[in-house]
This record gives C-alpha cells, structure tokens and sequence, in this order.
DNA sequence: GCCGTTTTCGGCCCGACTGTTTTCAGTCG
C-alpha cells in the first residue's frame, strides 16, 4: 500500500513551494490533494487501475499524473527538481514556532542554514541578528520556538490535557467578570490527543477578563495577550489559547475554534454558496447583515442542515448526513450500563473488589466486569485456580450486599502466540465474560498477529477482544494487523471489539471503530482500570465511541444486564 | 493546481497579534 508514501511526497512538495514563495493556492491543491488522499480507506493503487472511473477529490488530471509518477517511481520530475535546488534540513526550518516559510528561506538563502541544528548555532554565535528584519524581539522568540519544540514534541494526551483545562475553569468559572466558560479545539471534540487547549470566555470586560486569565498561577508565561485573543505557556508545559466574546458572538466563536480547520472550511464554503459568509464573528448575508451568531444550532439550522456534535466534526462526510437529517444518534455517557474491564489488587490493580464495586455503582451502572489477568501473565500476578476461586467467592459475596448492580467474574486472558487462550476449557466456562489480550510477541508478522486475533474470536469462550492494536501512546505503535479479516472474524463469531478508554490505549481508534461498525462489528467500551480513579476514564472511550459515528445499538455497554448475558457467547 | 445549478476563467476561508515597519508582512490558528 503506497497511500503513506503519496501523502508524504505530496506534502513536501507543499512544504517546497511554500518555500519557493509560489501561488499560495498552488500550495493548497498540493495540501487538500493529501488530505483526500489521506483519507482514503481503499489502496490508492486502486484509483489508477486501467478502466477504473473512480475519482479522489483535489486531484485533477495533473496531480492525477504526478500521483502515477509517484506510485511507479517514488517520486516526479518537479518534485526532483526543486528538491536539488533546496537541502530537505530546510523544511524543518519551519516547524519552529516563529519561523515560517519567509524567515526559513532567509536563512538559507543569506546564512546557509539547512538545519534546526544549524540555526540553533546561529542563534548562538549571533550571526542572525544581522538579518534585515530580524531583530532583538525575533532572535528572542527563535530561541524560545527553538526550546519548545524540544520540550513538546509530542503532543499531548486526552487526560492531561482535560486536567489542564478544568484547572483553568474552575478556577475562573466563580469570578464575576465571567459569564461563560467552555473548551473548544480538539479537545472538545475528543481527539485522543491535542496539541494545545482552547478556552472561551464570555465576558462583557475582555481586558479584564484576559488579565485574569494570564494571570493566574499556573501561568508560566504570556506568549500573547490581546482584548480577544491571548496565549499563554502553563507551568507545566501546556499551550493553553483563551478567546474572550461577547455574549450574542459565544456560538460563533465556540463553532470556529472547536473547527476541525476541515469542517469550518467545508461550512464556509457552503455559506458562499448561498451568497453568505461565516467568521468567527457568525453568519452575515451579502449586505453585512448578522442571520446568526448566538448558539451553534443557529449557524447549522441557518445552513439547512441538523446540529452536528463535535465528535463528528472533522469534514468526514458529517455535514453531507446533516444537511440530509441523516446523522447518527450518537452514543452518550448516560447510555453506559457497565464498565467491561478493570482489575483489582487480585493481579495489578490497586483496589479490592469491594472498591472497585462501589465505585462502579457509584457511577449509576447495573454491572462491573473484574476481569483480571490470567495465570501465564506472571508480571501481573495472573490468577491461577486456587485464587480464582477465592476471588469468584469474594464476588458473590459482595454481590450479596448489592441491589441492582452485580459483580460478573471475568477475566483478561491472555492470547498466546498460537492464538490460543491460557486457561483450560474446564475454568474459562465458570467466567461470566472472557476478555482476550494480546500482552506479548508483538513482534511478530502482521499475518501471525492477525491469525492469532483471527483465532481467539473463534473460541467459543472469548467474548471481546481487549485493546486490538496493541498501541500505548506514546511509547507503542499500533501493530500492523489486516482489519478486514479482524472485522471479519469478530462479526461472523460475534466476538466484541474493544474500545479502549483508557488514555494511553484509545483503541480501537476513531477511524477503525467506524469501520468495524460497517462490518457488523460490535464494540464493547472498557477503561482497563487499574485504580478506582480510572473508573472515570470511560468519559474517554465514549468520545472515541462518538467520534467513531457509533450509537447506543453498537455498543455493548448499552445493554442492560439481562439483555447482555443473553447475548454472550457462553 | 482545482473547480463549476450564476463561472472553462477567476475565484480559492477568515481574522488577530507581533514586530518592525511609517502602512504592512509574517506567523498562527
């Protein structure tokens, strides 16, 4: 499959003719083309078959070309050739906050930097300062985009950046200045991880409510600070951008920056269809006049089209379903009965099954899964018979104390490198519910993993499947497995997908939860707790859920006990 | 470089903040 390696050619040649100063439209064409590339499901060779009539959006007949050249070549003749005119070390120029296109080519061009290294050095031994243009300010914020982009390389995860945001909240939400406060960006729409958080105001004192802002103690520095946009550095490392608006503008904004940057461009595209203009500022007709700004449902139902939620926001065929009343009902947190995997101080968790119980009721569910780790996952204290025993009667014990919520005696169990399960026909028939989890031999080939999934759906006894790419973010990549022939399994068999709530996993993702579903896939939502804390996590994997157009019908969690245990396998 | 139920040419999403500039370019989101 050679999707990556067009998107990546695409998107340095972008980068390249940015560089050069070309037609900024030019450059888009470029960028959209990757984009749509990007996302696609199918093998892009697909689309360049003979006779095939499919088309990919943003590619005409010249990209369409160059895309040929790339697949039978690697590359195509412009892209060879403004790659010799400028060193690849360029582009990087560029990833440094405050450096864009016109400074990178600056440097290269009077100072032959071709390197994050190399300006580095030249930031030291002065060199740059010399430049037109560039003076104290600039070689200052340089230095400092050089020091952040070594400290944030990566981005941030969901649950850190959700702490970091209610920080802010709380602590402003009281003050009397504020009327409003809400998160926008892709942590509201629960991207499993964010570059930076973004806050709105309302507030009818925009500098004071600012001053506030930037001034409170988390604050490390100020990186900006205007009436309607400031941006700060937290303490810990953190982004975090504040907008300030007046009440009668709060839809507007909230709808503009939560985006995607895709699904604003799509929405205002749509709007001068129709003679109008969206902004930050709302909806205005050709004179000027505002038709809506207040709410976000305005704007949506002003462009003939259902509220979209902003899990769905990311131009995937979202506004297509609201403008038709075609979208989902959309899975919620008061949907979820039940919480499918956690564990407790019988393997690795740090709570007993009480806790654990209690906390789960706590939550308003009907069930609790305990499902901890089996016998031949040694680093985890794995269950063998004996202790299985003694916890399944620690179980009904508890269960006795309960109304309304039950306990299930459940495992995690591991699959081994065959794909088979570690516990014997005679105990894995005792569990209320069998997880099956890959927790070693990643290493091996996409087929060997992909038959071992393959096979563990099979088992009679293997209700879900427990995080199924294996991906800890941001240490362990996803492994490559065929999800066709997963998906597949997992709907013949059915057998549960997981969706991982827990912040590191989120896996399934997005993407791939959506494309189970159109299997027939069903997913199965668990925040792998290792604590009661993590109890919480499910607010997570319901974003995901969301994100992945699932509704209550595609969850398991949905169901009420009676309904569940009817539709497990055993 | 793409695209079209007003267009095959002339558009292409829109605005704030900073720094260095005497009116605007660059960067960012």
């Amino acid at each position: 499959m050679k999707n990556d390696l067009v998107i990546s050619v695409l998107r340095s040649m972008a980068d390249f003719l940015e560089l050069m100063d070309e037609n900024p439209f030019r450059i888009r064409a470029y960028r959209t083309a990757a984009d749509n590339v990007a996302a696609l499901e199918e093998d892009i060779e697909e689309y360049f078959q003979e006779g095939v009539k499919k088309k990919i959006p943003g590619v005409g007949k010249d990209l369409a070309g160059k895309i040929r050249d790339i697949l039978s070549t690697g590359t195509f003749k412009e892209y060879d050739q403004i790659r010799r005119g400028v060193p690849a070390g360029v582009l990087d120029l560029v990833r440094v906050p405050s450096v864009g296109p016109k400074k990178a080519k600056l440097f290269y061009e009077k100072l032959d930097i071709a390197s994050v290294e190399g300006l580095k050095k030249a930031i030291a031994d002065k060199r740059i300062s010399g430049l037109p243009g560039i003076k104290a300010k600039t070689v200052e914020n340089i230095r400092r985009g050089l020091e952040l982009l070594e400290k944030g390389k990566e981005r941030l995860d969901i649950l850190t950046a959700t702490s970091v945001a209610n920080k802010f909240i709380s602590a402003l939400k009281k003050r009397k200045e504020i009327a409003e406060i809400a998160v926008a960006g892709s942590l509201r729409r629960m991207k499993d991880t964010v570059r930076d958080v973004d806050i709105l105001i309302v507030s009818e004192q925009p500098k004071k409510a600012s001053r506030l802002f930037t001034g409170l103690p988390q604050v490390r520095r100020v990186v900006a600070e205007g009436p309607t946009r400031s941006s700060v550095i937290t303490t810990d490392d953190v982004q975090v951008d504040l907008r300030v608006i007046p009440k009668d503008e709060f839809g507007a904004a909230l709808l503009y920056f939560t985006g995607s940057k895709a699904h604003n461009i799509k929405l205002r595209q749509l709007a001068i269809k129709k003679g109008w203009k969206i902004s930050e500022y709302g909806l205005f007709d050709k004179q000027g006049r505002r038709l809506a700004s207040r709410a976000e449902e305005d704007i949506y139902r002003k462009l003939g089209m259902d509220f979209i939620a902003p899990e769905l926001r990311e131009d995937s065929g979202e506004i297509e379903a609201a403008s038709k009343g075609a979208l989902p009902g959309l899975v919620s947190l008061k949907n979820i009965l039940g919480d499918f995997h956690a564990h407790t101080n019988y393997s690795d968790g740090k709570n007993s099954v009480l806790e654990m119980a209690q906390k789960a009721r706590s939550l308003g569910y009907e069930y609790l899964c305990l499902t901890d780790h089996s016998v031949s996952l040694k680093v985890a204290h794995g269950l063998d018979e004996a202790r299985l025993k003694r916890k399944k009667k620690e179980i009904q014990d508890a269960n006795r104390g309960f109304k309304g919520f039950s306990v299930l005696f459940a495992t995690e169990a591991e699959i081994d490198a065959e794909g088979r399960i570690d516990y014997p026909e005679k105990i894995l028939s005792q569990f209320d519910l069998v997880i099956g989890a890959i927790h070693s031999g990643f290493k091996q080939t996409s087929q060997q993993l992909t038959r071992r999934i393959v096979r563990a759906c099979r088992n009679r006894h293997v209700d879900i499947i427990a995080h199924p790419t294996g991906k800890l973010w941001p240490t362990r990549a996803p492994y490559d497995i065929d999800f066709e022939e997963v998906f597949k399994a997992a709907a013949d068999t059915g057998t549960a997908l997981e969706i991982s709530a827990y912040p590191n996993r989120l896996d399934l993702s997005d993407v791939n939860a959506r494309r189970a579903k159109e299997y027939g896939v069903r997913l199965a939502i668990g925040t792998d707790s290792h604590d009661i804390s993590h109890l919480d996590y499910m607010a997570f994997g319901v974003g995901l859920a969301r994100r992945a157009w699932l509704t209550p019908k595609d969850v398991l969690n949905t169901l009420p006990l009676k309904e569940l245990q009817k539709q497990l396998k055993r």
